[in-house]
DNA sequence: GTGAACTTTTGAACGTTGTTCAAGAATATT
DNA sequence: AATATTCTTGAACAACGTTCAAAAGTTCAC
């Protein structure tokens, strides 16, 4: 076996390894020594094959978005149900993905917040690929927002459907560090649908502003 | 000088030193032996005068939320000005408020990074008084949203209030994560305007859902 | 004032971190 | 087989928060 490959199989492991680990104990819980006894190799070894231990947080951070993204395109191809007739299809649209975030924040809590608490060390910038991924998040609210605002130009389209993300995601954020319970999880599905609903009214008024 | 009177000196000296921390490299700028170096005391000193470091950005935290009580309450008071006409005193409320928060956190940038990047370890929850101060920032946005919302209980109301103070804590989250220049803060902010009074003529409109 | 009992302060030492790098093992080349 | 090259290793390093036996300071009865 050449070292390439070698490598690319332990890299491959340690990924596995960092992954249960976020989702056990969160990032705190990847520690050198436990990752180089755990995949049976020397704490050197490590970095023969990743510069930081950061590079495992992102990679497990990559694959955290890519399994968020596959849950927001199954919540938005789902079909309507009569929970939330009533409302334009767009905004139910908008609510349907953003409760898809909250839940999917709700049943990989640790992996999300990585995607969040993770601040790489004062040097250096994020891969490019990782801005990219996230900026694909954003671009599933861009459907239904564009019914809602179709006059809008394309640079500040991008910027609002970044905003209403982020919006949800305050919303997402804040609600979960409460210690909640069953009760706490429907409360927060009801303020991120009137939130959102909210917004989608807003929005569906006449001249909301976009240009300068 | 009593023991007490002495402590209680230290334990402000070493306070305004991690102020001062926080504000030049953020959480990670408290270090035990710095703090020691700095406060012409001892290592062991610390720990006589507080339990944790972690106490030490509680208290810096307790301040800085002082501080944003007081730039909201201004923000509320201020006189209107006719670049937010047009809109109902309510809205051009909140958006002023979510503006003051935006510019509260651009000019103290590490230190309201602190207010959330601040994780207590595991074992505690958070001390009743920071809770309860937290929460106060939220009532700011309670007295414009009754304009909106007046027929909502008390109960709702709060969870709402919260809400979109929430969101538009997201977007200033999401939105300071970039580097930004004077552009994109001019962005932001009327990302932050079209955001909240979409919000805001969302609740006008009748019947906003609440009740369950 | 002096010695005993008690309180307060101290900084070396402990246990963990992430990261490195000289030395050794393995492999390739001549 | 000898030499050159590459790869792996884990002891060692620096930095961290925290502790605690010992030193220094204080109180108080006689």
């Amino acid at each position: 076996m050449t070292t390439a490959e070698r490598r690319r199989k332990l890299k491959e492991i340690l990924i596995a390894i960092a992954e249960r680990s976020i989702e056990k104990d969160g990032i705190v819980g990847i520690k050198a020594r436990e990752l180089a006894a755990e995949a049976g190799c020397s704490v050197g070894a490590i970095y023969n094959v990743l510069a930081d231990l950061d590079d495992l947080v992102l990679a497990v951070n990559e694959r955290t978005l890519a399994m968020m993204k596959i849950e927001l395109a199954r919540a938005a191809q789902e079909p309507l149900d009569d929970a939330l007739e009533g409302k334009p299809r767009a905004v139910t649209q908008m609510v349907r993905l953003a409760l898809a975030y909250l839940h999917f924040a709700l049943a990989h809590r640790r992996r999300w917040h990585a995607l969040f608490d993770h601040q790489l060390p004062e040097g250096k910038a994020l891969p490019n690929w990782y801005a990219e991924q996230r900026q694909r998040m954003f671009s599933f609210i861009e459907e239904p927002l564009r019914d809602l605002q179709p006059a809008l130009g394309p640079d500040q389209f991008t910027l609002l459907a970044r905003s209403v993300f982020s919006a949800v995601h305050g919303i997402v954020l804040l609600g979960l560090e409460e210690k909640l319970g069953t009760v706490s999880v429907l409360e927060l599905e009801k303020q991120i649908t009137v939130i959102v609903t909210a917004l989608g009214r807003g929005f569906s008024s006449r001249g909301t502003g976009g240009g300068s």
